[in-house]
RNA sequence: GGGUCGUUAGCUCAGCCCGGCAGAGCAGGGGCCUUUUAAGCCCAGGGCCGCAGGUUCGAAUCCUGCACGACCCA
């Protein structure tokens, strides 16, 4: 017996619930007023949401052929556009407004003897700021100069109830003054729609974001990589010292953990003899929410057989500097003030030195978490009872020299017990071959010469278990499958790490993650 | 977790110090206006002042708590 779809519901509530005004929609007075505007079009046999649309050409389109004709000496052309109502100047038997599409937007000159008597005032009385609309007509210029479309037909596409943020702007000598906006940060987050059909920033924000990924998976795709896709839904978590979320398959009676890295399925993809895969996807970490940190974020990783870490850098820098070359044109970007070369060679320093130099302690000195925590204390750093020696160079003295790495900064060479999936380095056991690499004073990824010796992995398994308690936050548990595949043999290779919001954040210069996430986590709101 | 600041009309904000009728611009409504572009002019309207409590004859304003947010610190 098949249950019944919340779909199949949802159809049978729509007949129940009363439909269009007076049904259960919560409206402002504006909202009224539209929807008794919205009735009338009715009673004049308009449907205010009609099925199709005949346009002829984006607007962006029409401009260029109107200035190809212009230069021509030709007639102009008859043109079908549409677009959202962005401006209405209204002067009696007369209207100018301007229509937005996703390309651009265009003046409407509408005169009641071009229109008729009978559509002028429907548009007049009926049409709003935010309707979409259908205009026909002929382009031409104003006596201004301004190319506008004057025109013979208006017809509505659809009906905005919700008035949309009005922003207004006048260009002085080049220079944009806005008179108002639509700035509230929660509610433009709450409310992303009205954000970008608003903020024509906002928008360009995440076409950016959108030339990011796709340079990135071109240079990428011209280096041998493959695009592979694994569980997003994990029985074990693993590749990162992160909380993870914890879900449930009912049938199966199994919780399941979302993906906090996809490290361990990736590397498993190496034992079945693919040389270089990576994934671009979400990582899911149960963790504090700040400028820097969304629980849900981008991440791209990948693994590449025969590579240690210094290969891993060295392609790092060529990939990070392409992606700012082929995106703004140069490798050379301004994050906040800081002018930023992506240029390679970026600067490689040890853990080790870089805190000497910014906080002036250096750790080997202190070579237990009993003997640096009070030297920690006494510089005025933060530490944590109970922290591990690798904790508390990894919190404490790098998130010291963090803020100041503005520059790209490989940091090199970490505590051993941070790092349970990095190889050793071969002439000191207390430490991996592992990289974090810092621009704009922003952690933006992670890297190591990987550990491919399954005992020595089952090995750093279990000491995670004995430092860590199995709820700590930091805790790395037993991974008995991926210890399995390594037992196959796995090439030595090089993973590798990025925050892609972190770096779409530095190449459009925003200093919040949430600017950069369409729809970013937020608190309920009651 | 701590500190600072904020939450007032659809949007952007003033009013808060020093308690006394709830304000402006834009948006919206009515009127005038056939080349405007922040169009203009005239008229009228629009509010749970985040929520709860307290002080007071009287609270948007002072006090306390809470929610949400921003920034800084941990």
């Amino acid at each position: 017996m098949p249950t019944p779809h919340p779909v199949r519901w949802s159809t049978w509530a729509f007949f129940c619930i009363p439909y269009g005004p007076g049904g259960h929609m919560e409206l402002t007075e504006l909202e009224k007023q539209r929807v008794e505007k919205l009735e009338r079009l009715r009673a004049n046999g308009i449907t205010p949401y009609p099925h199709r649309v005949q346009r002829t050409h984006t607007i962006a389109q029409a401009i260029e052929a109107f200035e190809t004709v212009e230069e021509t000496g030709e007639t102009p052309p008859s043109v079908t556009l549409t677009g959202r109502l962005r401006s209405m100047r209204g002067m009696g038997k007369l209207t100018f407004a301007h229509i937005e599409d996703g390309t651009g937007a265009i003046q409407l000159f509408l005169r009641i003897q071009n229109v008729g008597e009978k559509a002028y005032q429907l548009f007049a009385q009926y049409f709003d700021l935010g309707d979409f609309v259908e205009a026909e007509g002929e382009l031409m210029r104003t006596r201004t100069g301004e190319i506008s479309l004057l025109v013979e037909r208006i017809k509505i596409l659809a009906k905005a109830i919700s008035p949309l943020p009005v922003i207004k702007e006048k260009e002085i000598n080049g220079d944009v003054e806005r008179y108002t906006s639509f700035s509230d940060v929660e509610e433009r987050y709450r409310q992303r729609y009205a954000d970008l059909a608003s903020n024509p920033s906002v928008r360009d924000i995440f076409r950016t974001r959108a030339r990011i990924l796709q340079a990135l998976r071109r240079f990428l795709a011209q280096h041998d990589f493959l695009e592979v896709e694994t569980p997003i839904l994990q029985p074990i978590y693993g590749g990162a010292a992160a909380r993870p979320f914890v879900t449930h398959h009912h049938q199966l009676h199994q919780d399941l953990y979302l993906r906090v890295a996809f490290e361990l399925y990736l590397k498993r993809l190496l034992v079945g003899m693919y040389d270089r895969v990576y994934e671009i996807g979400h990582d899911f970490r149960n963790e504090g929410v700040s400028h820097k940190h969304n629980p849900e974020f981008t991440q791209l990783e990948f693994y590449a057989a025969y590579w240690d870490y210094h290969d891993v850098m060295a392609f790092c820098e060529q990939m990070v500097s392409y992606v700012a070359q082929d995106v703004l044109g140069s490798p050379v970007i301004h994050y906040q003030g800081h002018e930023i070369d992506l240029s390679p060679p970026w600067r490689r320093v040890t853990l080790r030195d870089a805190a000497i130099e910014v906080t002036g302690i250096d750790y080997l000195e202190y070579p237990t978490a009993q003997e640096l925590a009070p030297v920690m204390q006494e510089h005025g750093l933060p530490t944590k009872p109970g922290a591990t020696w690798g904790y508390l160079i990894d919190k404490g003295l790098l998130g010291t020299v963090e803020p100041t790495l503005i520059q790209p900064t490989f940091v090199m060479d970490y505590p051993r017990d941070i790092s349970p999936l990095a190889k050793s380095k071969s002439d000191d056991p207390t430490h991996v071959e592992r990289f974090e690499y810092f621009i704009g004073g922003l952690e933006m990824g992670n890297a190591f010469t990987e550990l491919n010796d399954p005992f020595d992995q089952e090995q750093r398994f279990l000491e995670m278990g004995r430092l860590y308690a199995p709820d700590d936050e930091e805790s790395h548990p037993m991974d008995k499958d991926y210890v399995r595949a390594l037992k196959y043999g796995m090439p030595p290779n090089g993973g590798f790490g990025m925050g892609i919001d972190r770096l779409v954040m530095l190449l459009t210069d925003q200093p919040t993650i949430r600017e950069v996430i369409l729809f970013p986590h937020l608190r309920p709101k009651e």
